[in-house]
DNA sequence: TTGATAGATGAGATAATATAACATATCAAG
DNA sequence: CTTGATATGTTATATTATCTCATCTATCAA
């Protein structure tokens, strides 16, 4: 997989290729990739963190790109519908994907102390829950699975940094 | 693992099982298993789904046992932190724990259709949750794992019934 | 018995998250 | 052009969760 979101890395082109990967997907399936979609997924990418829908809301507004709380829940209802964002659960926040060419299961760490949210895959951890969950004869169509601990960046004594 | 809770059971006995723990793991641990949090359990248990918090609100109100939503929210936070419940957050919702006495890892099975709401053993899903995680060198506390789709009772042709 | 303390409850207000409903706009296909 | 589908603007409201402060209760030590 790409790199960790813990990890250090050029940030910049992390988020053109976001950018990029969601436009060319949006033209081959014939979806728009509206000026508010499109920023609202920069916007994700850029923070790089779980951010709530009036958090995002906040940005969009500050540029004119929409006052309402509906104007933030449709950019990102469409951006999770299209997997170019995903929803944490357990924060009632969302995160732009990391890596939306390929076809993913995707699995959250949530560092408790600095709030960084990093994509990981759960292909295995995801076919063992299916397994499971098809001896109880239950079909999954889709799977919640989000971990909360302590990132790497937070291990060494000095805890509760501020995310980077 | 006792059994799901798509399968049909002595309800009653179920019911008297998870408060008699309950009562039991207070007494031990010197926790205070006051009329409030005692009465939410057994609701949670009757009714036998994952309830809101105001759901629960009405039923306690409905019995003259409190009025205001931290009445709810602090009987379910003291059942939660003690495992007697558990909170499903893809559906910011709660249920009774079907098997307290047990050092268990949850993991949750949400029927789409009927809105039941099975809770299963994840250990070997964690695991590998918990592996792959400390590859990125991180440590995991605690882990949601919430699995929705079809369960049994709903796969049949017949879809969209009530819950039983 | 008294006082101190921690935990639990009562009550009012408000914060944070999310959707309903309806009008208007945009744009491509026929 | 007009129709239909999709997207946006706006107001209002629903749902979920917490803050704050006062009061009460149980326990324990002096």
């Amino acid at each position: 997989m790409s790199r960790l979101a813990f990890d250090a890395h050029d940030h910049h082109s992390c988020i053109a290729d976001t950018l990029d990967a969601a436009e060319a997907r949006c033209a081959k399936r014939g979806l728009q990739f509206t000026p508010v979609r499109r920023r609202a997924l920069e916007i994700l990418a850029t923070e790089h963190r779980a951010m709530g829908a009036y958090d995002l809301l906040d940005h969009l507004r500050a540029e004119g790109l929409g006052s309402q709380p509906p104007v933030a829940y449709r950019a990102l209802d469409f951006l999770v519908k299209h997997g170019f964002a995903h929803k944490i659960e357990r924060l009632n926040a969302f995160v732009a994907c990391c890596h939306p060419d390929t076809d993913h299961s995707p699995a959250f760490l949530i560092c408790r102390h600095c709030d960084a949210v990093a994509e990981i895959r759960a292909r295995d951890a995801r076919g063992l829950l299916a397994d499971t969950a098809s001896e109880a004869g239950f079909t999954v169509d889709r799977a919640v699975i989000e971990a909360e601990g302590t990132c790497p960046n937070c291990q060494d004594g000095t805890e509760a940094q501020a995310p980077s």
